[in-house]
Formats: C-alpha cells, sequence, structure tokens
DNA sequence: TCCTTAGATCGATGATCGTCGATGGATACT
DNA sequence: AGTATCCATCGACGATCATCGATCTAAGGA
C-alpha cells in the first residue's frame, strides 16, 4: 500500500451552488473541496500548463515537457492534479494523450470569487 | 537569519493587466505571482477565514479563533499570508487588528479566470 | 514477433507548509 | 507603576508537496 495520498476529484456539486465566497460562511465540507482546486492552481508549472492547453484547442502531452522544462513523470503528477480538480480533461488517441481545458468550470470558480 | 521563507506581498500588477488564462500563455514571472495568490486560496482555514471576513463588514482577529479551531499563531500566520497575496487588508486599531476582504482584489483574479 | 515510443506508477529525496508553545512588544485599564 | 489583553514573531515538529530516475504497460510500426 502506498503512503502517498490519493488524488482523488473534487466533486462537481461543490463549484457554482454556493454563491459567492462573501455570500456566507464555507462549511469545513465545502473549504476542502474549494481548497483542493485551488490547490491545484497554486503550482507556477500548472498555471504555466493549464494557461497552454487553455490557449490552445488540445495540447499532447508531449509538447509540455520542453516549454515546461519538467521531466515527463512531472508532467504526468501534473495533468493529473488538474484533471482531478476538474480543471483539465484528457482523452487517450493511440499513443498520445490529449488535454483540454474545461471553461465551464475556470468560469464556476470564477463566479464564486465574485458575482 | 530565519530559514523559513519570508512572506512577501505579491506585486499589485500581476492581475488584471493579463487577459484571462485561455489568451496568452503565462510568463513564469507571472505565474509566479499568480501561484502565491492561488497559494493563499489552498487552505480550507484561509477559505473558510476568508468567506467570514468577506460576509461580514470587518472582522477582528480575536473574532476568527473560535470558530476556526485554531490558535492565535496559526489565525496571524494565515492572516498574514492572505494579506501578502492582497485578499485582506488589516488595520489596527487600540489592540485590536480588524480584516477587510478586498472585493476588487476577488473580482480580479476571478477575471483572470473567465472573462 | 521484436523494437520503439507515450504515458502512468513507484520509491526516494529535498523543500515547503500548517500547526502550536513560548516569547516579546504594544496598548488599555486600574 | 502594575496588570491584563491582543497580536506578531520565533523555533520546532510532522505532514504534504514537487521533482526525478527507474520500471511497467500499452499501442503502433518494422
Amino acid at each position: 500500500m502506498s503512503l502517498r495520498k490519493a488524488v482523488v476529484a473534487v466533486d462537481d456539486s461543490v463549484v457554482g451552488c454556493c454563491g459567492t465566497l462573501g455570500t456566507k460562511v464555507l462549511s469545513t465540507g465545502e473549504s476542502d473541496d474549494l481548497a483542493q482546486i485551488f490547490g491545484a492552481l497554486a503550482d507556477p508549472a500548472r498555471l504555466r500548463m493549464l494557461s497552454m492547453i487553455a490557449s490552445a484547442d488540445e495540447v499532447c502531452s508531449c509538447a509540455l515537457e520542453a516549454p515546461l522544462e519538467k521531466s515527463q513523470p512531472t508532467i504526468s503528477h501534473h495533468t493529473r492534479i488538474l484533471a482531478a480538480a476538474g480543471l483539465i480533461v484528457g482523452e487517450r488517441r493511440g499513443r498520445w494523450t490529449w488535454w483540454r481545458a474545461v471553461p465551464e468550470r475556470l468560469e464556476a470558480v470564477a463566479r464564486l470569487l465574485s458575482d
């Protein structure tokens, strides 16, 4: 058994159901889930990765290593965290995995910060 | 000299000047600063703290310990990080420090996620 | 059937983070 | 002056994280 904490996807219902940050005090459960989403955005490499994916239509994992200057396992690690936060989705086609941004997710998080 | 990394305020110009995440790829400098802001939001205690402050007009530090169930040094630690990210501002009045949310900052971050 | 390639997983390591007890400084009240 | 209170800072400890080499799996191409 691995000691590393599993990367578990955050529930969809957390975002876009709770009004704004300023309307009511978050419950501990809500804050846990939201912290995971913001945690996914709290790394420079992941932010650049996300902006690359969001700027293009689709991006292959293999196209991320060079510009981000990270090893292949590190790229895989970061894509997994962004996907668990619902910010990107991946599709395996042949040997390649293609990543797309999820604009609705970004908008939902944005709406949560300010309505 | 302390080994702990100093908590340095993030430059104001990073937010609200750069369009959306999907319009262009972030530079390393931009992603570093943004990661600090999102990092401030990436903790459940800080999110609850921010929602408490944003929901009220002003909140005294002393009113945060009980509901968050954290010690006084921990509360002070978290307020400092939120303030360095520009999400709250504190004003010392007598013995108490009063905290206010910065809605423009929240809106700027939201706009950055989705325009 | 090999050989190559893309990506996920494992295990380890060094850095960062959240937390709190102890301490110090500043302010208010008596 | 003396005491009490609010808060920032320090130092330490345990947990989590980012990173990468090594390994494994799966999917072409020869």
